[in-house]
DNA sequence: CGTCAACTTGACACAGTGTCAAGTAAATCG
DNA sequence: CGATTTACTTGACACTGTGTCAAGTTGACG
């Protein structure tokens, strides 16, 4: 808060004028961040207007360039889920509207009979759902030394053999 | 610490008698854990004794299935990663580790004309060792759901599906 | 001119880690 | 047997970070 605070040039206790505690300040900026990025926007045009395949494809590409945009955040989140309840709450809250992504999906993939014979939505949601996780990218970007291009390229690659059937 | 020094029924200040900060006792607390549970004789048995598609089998099984005995100190070394660059030091070295059996794995796996064609060894192993993180884990068994058989299944038909060519 | 909103400084409580000093009690050794 | 050593105790303290509180400043606006 203290790094915050001189970062925005303004007193400690001025934040605290602004929002309650820690929690709130970083859920507040992933709102920010979701405006900035007109990340609604993003997912309808890449998601929701596309289907089979094409949707998983849109799902991945959007959601994989979106993830370095709020890492610094998820990190702090993620960082404070342990310890802060409302911290947990505010990231679950988040990562629950991805899950539901991975679901209307998969969903899509099951229509047009492209979701693999050997899974049911709900588990080839599960799978979509970890396999696109922030600890993921960030494992393969910070960890694996993967450019930006390569982690989108590979999880497409993933997904597909994951989850879409021959 | 002060809760530990509880449930061991010792002062907190004997801790320090013993181990000079906290990362250092939840390594030597790891590392006990490998001794109890064996886990490089499991290695030796099921993943260096093994070739081609039966070492990955094996190291997915051997792996999946220690996970969860040192998931809760493995999960209070990853929240002191951030900050604390001891605990950060140990728990890289132990993922480095388990880097390495990746590596070995997609190495026999290669050598029997069992990796992907699309796939370098390096990628293969990243990919493997992502796949199979505690992180991963967590999510599967925790906020999925997943039963520790379900997990070890669809783990292993992963870890299939992303590396092992047709 | 007075008031209000936004901010400041400075203090404090509280939790958690790590340090230090002094004391105790039992085992070990000459 | 007495002296020492070992393992531990109690109790204090420093330091960091979050969150709270009180009192004061400053500038805009009616």
């Amino acid at each position: 808060m203290a790094d915050i605070a001189k970062r925005a040039g303004v007193s400690r206790q001025a934040l605290y004028l602004h929002f309650p505690n820690r929690a709130e300040l970083l859920v507040a900026t992933a709102r920010y961040l979701d405006e900035v990025h007109a990340i609604g926007t993003e997912f309808d045009a890449h998601v929701m207007g596309q289907a089979g395949t094409e949707r998983l494809t849109g799902f991945v590409n959007t959601w994989g360039n979106y993830i370095p945009k709020v890492y610094g955040v998820g990190k702090a989140l993620m960082a404070m889920k342990d310890t802060d309840e409302e911290a947990r709450a505010a990231w679950d809250d988040r990562m629950g509207a991805v899950r539901g992504l991975c679901e209307v999906t998969v969903q899509s993939l099951a229509e047009h009979g492209a979701l693999s014979e050997d899974l049911d939505e709900n588990t080839a949601a599960d799978l979509l759902w970890t396999l696109t996780s922030v600890r993921n990218w960030e494992q393969w970007t910070q960890e694996c030394g993967w450019t930006h291009a390569q982690f989108l390229e590979h999880l497409n690659r993933a997904a597909r053999r994951l989850i879409v059937g021959a």
